[in-house]
DNA sequence: CAGATATGTCTATTAAAGTATACATATGTC
DNA sequence: GACATATGTATACTTTAATAGACATATCTG
């Protein structure tokens, strides 16, 4: 992804800054050549993890001070550009409104569920969190043993490793926002 | 560093075989072509920050996780091969022990001092924090407006973001062994 | 103003990251 | 045993990260 290139440069150049050091400075702490560092911080670039090491080593500072996106921002994402997968012929609509990111540690779904619609996951990796919310309609969750009838505005939470479906029992549209959360 | 690689490498492995995915399963699942994910495994690659954004969240994992070392690891690092820098003309005289690494957050020195040895630094930038243990002799330590004395088996603690004082008030040689944590 | 030093940009070259695909070796399954 | 599928390895090729060094602008000093 861009986006990392973008979190780098933006870094870089905050840090560099601050320290008022120049372009070659930072090259010779780092051994990381002036030119790799001015289109680093033009975006213009996708450093190897050596190139980030060297530059993290020779500055001081952590790989995350490097990769974390400047603090204060603001980003939109749009539900019709979201991709979607379907499942149960089309009458189960997943769409992928936030994307995982590494940085994050979590990403976030709409579903759609047409009257009995139905999902059924396998569990997943070891780690993973759900959190369901109904924003319209009804479903019904079950986790391994576990099984909760859900109605608008209701929320359930639950591991993720274990067998789980969702079904939606009522007779209208049920909609849901899914965060999974992993690790 | 390639020991970045080896990290990568380790680590990569290790969720790869925890889940019981093949080469192919991982390369549909993140983007990455199968040949560079075989290499990067056995840390024959050292790839860009995008291909591992990619490993990462097509794994739902963080950065961390595949940058970091093994849990156990045994590691010898030997005063003898320490990169060394002289001031006061050499007869003030600092060994790197362990390097800075951007997982670990500070490094340590040996510094050896002869009898009535100086050296003066510069304020580090802000966030620094030094750590003097004396092993041998004695020394007198300023930092801003502060003074001490300190002998064998004493440790003094300060912030390093001020100008400060390394001097050795003894008639024999002194040696210290110094950290330095970063932010 | 002339000369010197510092700072970022641009260009040409080299080294290597990344891909696609073919190959070899297992591991079943009928 | 023969066929099919799955898994990791090796090869040829394209793209691009990274370097070194030249160039263009500042900024300062005598």
């Amino acid at each position: 992804m861009e986006q990392m290139s973008r979190n780098l440069a933006f870094q870089l150049k905050k840090i560099r800054q601050q320290r008022s050091l120049s372009l070659d400075d930072v090259a010779k702490a780092t051994g990381v050549s002036k030119a790799q560092l001015a289109q680093i911080e033009k975006g213009e670039s996708n450093p190897t993890v050596s190139t980030i090491w060297k530059i993290a080593a020779g500055l001081r500072i952590s790989f995350s001070s490097l990769l974390q996106p400047p603090t204060a921002h603001f980003m939109k994402f749009s539900s019709k550009d979201a991709p979607h997968v379907d499942e149960d012929e089309g009458r189960y609509r997943v769409y992928s409104i936030i994307p995982y990111d590494p940085e994050r540690g979590w990403e976030f779904y709409k579903i759609e569920m047409e009257p009995g619609a139905f999902s059924r996951s396998e569990a997943h990796t070891e780690g993973v969190e759900e959190t369901v919310t109904v924003i319209q309609g009804q479903a019904v969750i079950s986790a391994g043993e576990m099984h909760e009838q859900l109605v608008e505005g209701d929320t359930l939470v639950f591991s993720g490793h274990q067998l789980h479906e969702y079904k939606n029992t009522s007779e209208e549209l049920t909609i849901l926002h899914l965060i999974l959360q992993y690790k």
